[in-house]
DNA sequence: CATTAAAACTAACAGCGTTCGGTTTACGCC
DNA sequence: GGCGTAAACCGAACGCTGTTAGTTTTAATG
C-alpha cells in the first residue's frame, strides 16, 4: 500500500487505539503488531508517527494525568485536596489497566509535574511549610495510587469453600466481589478523610 | 550435558537467582534465558523445576509476602496495625523492583490470604465490625502499596533548571532526590498516623 | 513538470516464553 | 549386581515480540 490520499495514522489516533486496546484487553495485550492491525495498517508504519512503544505509553499516561482536576484549590486547601484526590482516583479508575504504568516514574512527565506544581503551590500559598506540602502531596498520592492499583476486593474468588477451610476469619470473603466497588470506595474515603482530619488539626496549630 | 551427580537446579535455587536478578537489574531484565545463564544452565532446563515464568514470579511474591510480620496484634489492634503496616512496607522496600508484580492480583496467593486472615481476625476480635475490619485492612494496604510503588521523591530529576522555568512552585524539587528516603518515610508515617488516630476515635465510639 | 518528502510497505534481526524429543546418568528394585 | 525407569539437562524449533532498513508509491512543493 502506497501513500494514501489522507493519512490513515496520526499520533493522536494511534494513542486512542492503543488506549482502547489496553482498556479492553489489558496492558500485556498491547503489541505494536496488534495495534497496527486494529488500525488497518502494518506494524512498521506506526514508527513514522511514534518513536517507540514506551514513548507511546508515556504519552498516553501523560494524557490521562492531564485530565486530573486541580482547580478545586480555589476554594481553599482542604476542599482542594479532597477534590484533587477524588478526581485523581476517578481518572485512574477509568483506565485501570494503565494504572501500573502510570504509577511508575511519576515525575518527568509534564502533566505529572504540572499537577505537582499546582498542588504544591496551593498548599504553600495556604500557609503550609514547603516540606509539609511535599509530604501532603506524597500522602495523597500514596492513597490514590494504592487504591487504584490494588482494588482490594476484586482479587478475591467467588468460591466460598476455598476460604472457609484454611482462612477462618475470611469466611465472608467470597461475598466481597459483589460489593467490591462499594468497599473500595468506602476504604478510599476512610483513608482520605483520616488524612484530611489530621491535616486540619495540624494546620490550625501552625 | 547429561544428568549431573548432584542436581544443579531446584525450585528454591531458581527463585533465589531470579529474585537477585530482579533486585539488581529490574523486573524487565528477568528472562528465562538470562536466568538460566546465571545458573550455569540452558533455559529449557528450568522447566523441569518451574511450570512457567509467571508461576515463578508468583512464588517469589508469595515468599516475600510471607515475611510480613503480623504478630504485633498480640499487643492490641492499634499497635498491631502499626507494626503490620511498617513491616509490610519494610518487606516491600527490600525488593522495590518486585513491588509492581506483588501489588497485582492481591488475593489468591496463600501468603496474602494468611496475612489478610490474621489481620481481619485480630480486628474483629478487638471489637471492630467485620465490614469496618475489611475497610481498615484495605486502607492500610492502600497506604503501603502506594508508598512502595510510587516512592515519591525518587522520580525527580537532579537538574534544577528543568523545574525553575516551567514549574515555579517546584523550585526546590531538584533537592528532593537527596532526601528521598527521609521524605518518603515521613510521608508514609504521616499517612499511617492519620489513619490510626482516626481509627482510635472511631473505636472509642463503638 | 521535476523534486522532495511523507506514508505506507516488505523483510529481516535479535530476543522472548515455551515445547518437543533426545541423551546421559543416577537411583530403586529384584 | 544388573536392569529399567525416570530425572536432569540439552539442542532445536515455534510463534511471538519491538524495532530497523530499505523500497515503493504518491502527495505536496518549487
Amino acid at each position: 500500500m502506497p501513500r494514501p490520499h489522507t493519512p490513515i495514522l496520526s499520533p493522536a489516533r494511534i494513542r486512542a487505539a492503543a488506549l482502547a486496546l489496553v482498556d479492553v484487553d489489558g496492558l500485556e495485550a498491547l503489541s505494536m503488531r496488534r495495534l497496527a492491525t486494529e488500525l488497518g495498517v502494518r506494524a512498521a508504519s506506526l514508527y513514522s508517527h511514534v518513536p517507540a512503544k514506551d514513548d507511546l505509553l508515556n504519552d498516553i499516561a501523560n494524557e490521562i494525568i492531564g485530565r486530573v482536576d486541580v482547580t478545586g484549590f480555589a476554594d481553599g486547601w482542604r476542599p482542594g485536596l479532597a477534590a484533587w484526590a477524588r478526581s485523581y482516583r476517578a481518572v485512574l479508575a477509568e483506565h485501570p489497566n494503565m494504572v501500573p504504568f502510570v504509577a511508575r516514574g511519576p515525575a518527568r512527565r509534564d502533566a505529572s509535574l504540572r499537577m505537582a506544581d499546582a498542588v504544591h503551590g496551593a498548599l504553600v500559598g495556604a500557609g503550609w511549610p514547603p516540606r509539609e506540602a511535599t509530604m501532603i502531596g506524597a500522602a495523597v498520592k500514596y492513597i490514590v495510587i494504592g487504591a487504584a492499583t490494588s482494588s482490594f476486593a476484586a482479587g478475591f474468588s467467588d468460591d466460598a469453600q476455598l476460604y472457609v477451610e484454611r482462612y477462618p476469619h475470611l469466611n465472608q470473603a467470597h461475598l466481597l466481589r459483589q460489593h467490591a466497588e462499594e468497599v473500595d470506595n468506602d476504604s478510599f474515603e476512610l483513608t482520605l478523610e483520616a488524612l484530611l482530619t489530621t491535616l486540619d488539626a495540624k494546620h490550625a496549630a501552625l
